[in-house]
DNA sequence: AGCACGCCGACT
DNA sequence: GTCGGCGTGCTC
């Protein structure tokens, strides 16, 4: 039986001719007019119903390793749970080497650059060559081609030239010889984490929840240690952000001498079918990665890391929707191993496992940096009347008192382009998307209206085309106005925006933080993209404007987001010694959520949610499975909505009695990219009831015949 | 999902 | 007379 890329919930039975396929391996075999690469599910000797039916397998292909028992296991755990084929899933749980049908050839071993002598190295670079000699710096430690290519464009390029006049060595990525950076001092509550993770076996899940700079990283590191020692491999799964290269860096100065396999989309596919090759064999004793990393074949693990749990990214929100915190914690529970779910913030999910003693939880309330304080954060009124450019007059007064001292001074405002309106200021007309439900945005730069959700993009209306009124008025602020406003505001300052539309090219993000760091800006203005991980020296003022976008949300999850989003823009100010501050404008100071904000403590927030969510038999007190359906019209995707409520209607009492049937809805944004939208909402209380009743209709919901239109299942949707 | 087969409109 | 539109149906 061989598992293979198509739609169909089921597996393929061949005949094995003369050849001898094991469980695991990838194979070639005829699929109606085609060739396909599938993997071998299962042997069976009898031929049963197929007889007469089967065609023989083509080609065994054995330059990749048979896929271990414990990995086929995992992704038949995760087409069961998420209701997708096995074959479906293990096609986007592998590397792409495996889907192809060509062989895959291995590539040359791995190299790794370093500079004996960086003071060397740096004499024969021009001084105002400045991304030659960051890369020539970073030389110090060693560095993989891959790594110096994500440093700068022409990072690898540099290194060689530099190699050939022997001012850079390399070696082979084993042999490296740097010495280990040593072990941070712990504080209390850090050596009882490290403690109790190094102590723990079997499977036992850890909640670390530890406040911004209260040295999370640390704690890892040290209990990592612990893990290699016994000679165990760990699986560290990051979010899908830029900072991998930052702590990949940290990571390898700590365990020069042990090889790590890193799993990101920074990688090309060689990349990454190589370090998941080492995983598979065992050399790589520590795998850092996004999602995708946690399929990994992992033959020594002895512990898996989840960072910033909490985060959106963990969730992938296309084709297979699997969450990689939850499947890390079923992995971790079938291969017997802890692991640690970490986050300043975490998930209201987490919180509540933690609360009914389902993890353990680990708290850091202690910076790590003895001596350095959190960030004081004010809440700043909008009144209309008092505003000058969308700002308090406090802010601005901060502001100027920041500058005045040489410090830096970030805004944020999560909107990007110029105003997210173009309205008519007669009869109030407002542009808006052809192919969305949704506004155009205004973006002066390239005098365009954008749509944010299908990149629909069209010129400037000059007049209104409902009454012709040539006075088309920009309402609301984004980050360019905000850009224009602060320029006048603050003539001589240098202002420096980094969101989607300024560091679209690639090296443009760098390039923007080199210019931070360097001292080069004065006032930052950012969107989300500037709210994770980023370290600035000078920065101890961080003003964050529109937040209130996210209170009043038809999504029960927004607030836990923004309290997230927050606590990490709150991060960005006064890193070191210097106490930051946070001020955030405000229309609602009263509102219960920004009074636990101000308490810098997430412990009551996150248990006020629960006992909402509970109270409101919202998730985690509820599980969900959520059915999108689209179609050219709306009354299409209701359709096929109905038909699938149906079928769940028609099931056995046990199965139909624990679930609350919904009725489809339209989507809130109707439509989207010409399609309109609709969704289903199916809940119970627990998991299993879900699972047993899915697993029952999924039979008659997959013959519905949908015509022009599709649905799509979520299994545990954290966006509704 | 692909890819074939199949049955009706506008073209050299 | 054909080229080609996309509806329907199948893939061990």
């Amino acid at each position: 039986m061989v598992a293979l890329d198509v739609p169909l919930n089921r597996l393929f039975g061949y005949a094995i001719g003369n050849l001898d396929p094991h469980v695991g391996q990838r194979v070639i075999v005829p699929f109606g007019p085609r060739q396909l690469s599938g993997i071998v599910i299962e042997r069976r000797s009898d031929a049963g119903e197929f007889v007469g039916k089967t065609r023989n397998i083509l080609a065994i292909r054995d330059d990749l390793p048979a896929l271990p028992p414990e990995t086929l296991a995992l992704c038949q755990f995760v087409a069961d749970y998420y209701h997708h084929p096995l074959g479906a899933v293990l096609s986007s749980a592998l590397p792409t080497v495996f889907r192809n049908v060509p062989a895959f050839k291995s590539p040359a071993p791995a190299c790794v650059y370093y500079a004996p002598d960086v003071a060397i190295l740096l004499a024969q670079i021009s001084a105002r060559a400045h991304a030659q000699r960051r890369v020539a710096q970073a030389l110090e430690q060693p560095y993989t081609p891959a790594a110096l290519r994500r440093l700068h464009d022409s990072g690898l390029k540099w290194a060689k030239l530099w190699a050939e006049k022997g001012w850079v060595q390399t070696a082979a990525e084993s042999t490296v010889l740097a010495e280990p950076t040593p072990n941070l001092p712990l504080n209390a509550e850090q050596a009882t984490a490290v403690a109790a993770l190094s102590a723990a076996h079997g499977f036992a899940p850890f909640l670390l929840y530890g406040i911004t700079g209260s040295g999370k990283t640390e704690v890892y590191l040290q209990t990592i240690a612990a893990v290699l020692g016994r000679g165990e491999q760990v699986l560290v799964l990051i979010p899908e952000i830029n900072l991998t290269p930052q702590l990949e860096g940290r990571f390898r100065a700590r365990f020069p001498g042990v090889q790590m396999s890193c799993l990101h989309s920074g990688l090309n596919d060689t990349e990454r079918a190589v370090n998941w090759l080492a995983a598979l064999s065992g050399e790589a004793k520590i795998v850092l990665g996004t999602r995708l990393a946690i399929f990994t074949p992992l033959p020594h693990l002895g512990m898996i890391v989840v960072d910033e749990e909490h985060d959106p990214s963990f969730k992938q929100q296309e084709g297979l929707r699997y969450s990689a915190r939850d499947v890390a914690v079923y992995r971790a529970r079938s291969a017997q191993v802890p692991i640690v779910l970490g986050s300043a913030t975490p998930s209201i999910e987490s919180w509540a496992n933690a609360k009914a003693g389902r993890y353990q939880m680990l708290t850091l309330a202690e910076r790590a940096v003895p001596g350095a304080v959190l960030p004081k954060i004010t809440l700043l009124p909008v009144k209309k009347a008092g505003l000058i450019d969308g700002f308090n007059r406090m802010a601005f007064a901060a502001m100027h008192e920041a500058l005045a001292r040489g410090e830096q001074v970030l805004v944020f405002i999560n909107r990007r382009g110029y105003s997210p309106v173009l309205q008519c200021g007669e009869c109030g007309w407002m542009a808006s998307c052809k192919h969305c439900s949704a506004r155009l945005v205004l973006h002066l730069r390239d005098r365009s209206l954008r749509c944010h959700h299908c990149g629909f993009e069209e010129p400037i209306t000059h007049a209104c085309p409902d009454c012709g009124n040539q006075d088309l008025k920009p309402v609301g602020q984004g980050t360019q106005r905000l850009e224009e406003s602060l320029a006048t505001h603050f003539p001589g300052k240098t202002i420096l925006r980094i969101d989607r539309d300024s560091t679209r090219r690639k090296g443009e993000m760098d390039a923007a933080l080199a210019q931070v760091h360097s001292g080069e800006a004065d006032i930052l203005i950012g969107t989300q993209m500037l709210a994770k991980g980023h370290d600035f020296d000078r920065l101890n003022l961080v003003i964050a404007l529109n937040a209130d976008t996210g209170l009043f949300s038809v999504d029960f999850r927004a607030e836990e987001r923004l309290f997230a989003l927050l606590t990490q823009v709150a991060g960005r100010a006064g890193r070191r010694e210097t106490p930051g501050e946070v001020m955030i404008q405000t229309a609602f100071a009263d509102h219960p959520f920004y009074h636990q904000l101000l308490g810098r403590d997430y412990a009551p927030f996150a248990n006020r949610t629960l006992i909402e969510r509970t109270e409101m038999l919202l998730p985690p007190a509820a599980a969900w499975v959520l059915f999108r359906a689209e179609a050219p019209d709306i009354e299409h995707a209701l359709q096929i909505l109905q038909l699938i409520r149906a079928c769940f209607e028609r099931l056995a009492p046990e199965f139909l009695l624990p679930l609350t049937l919904n009725h489809p809805v339209a989507a809130t944004m109707v439509k989207k990219a010409g399609v309109e939208r609709a969704q289903l909402l199916i809940a119970a209380e627990q998991r299993a009831q879900l699972q047993r009743a899915l697993h029952q209709a999924m039979p008659h919901i997959e013959v519905i015949k949908c015509g022009k239109g599709r649905w799509t299942l979520d299994v545990d949707p954290i966006e509704v």
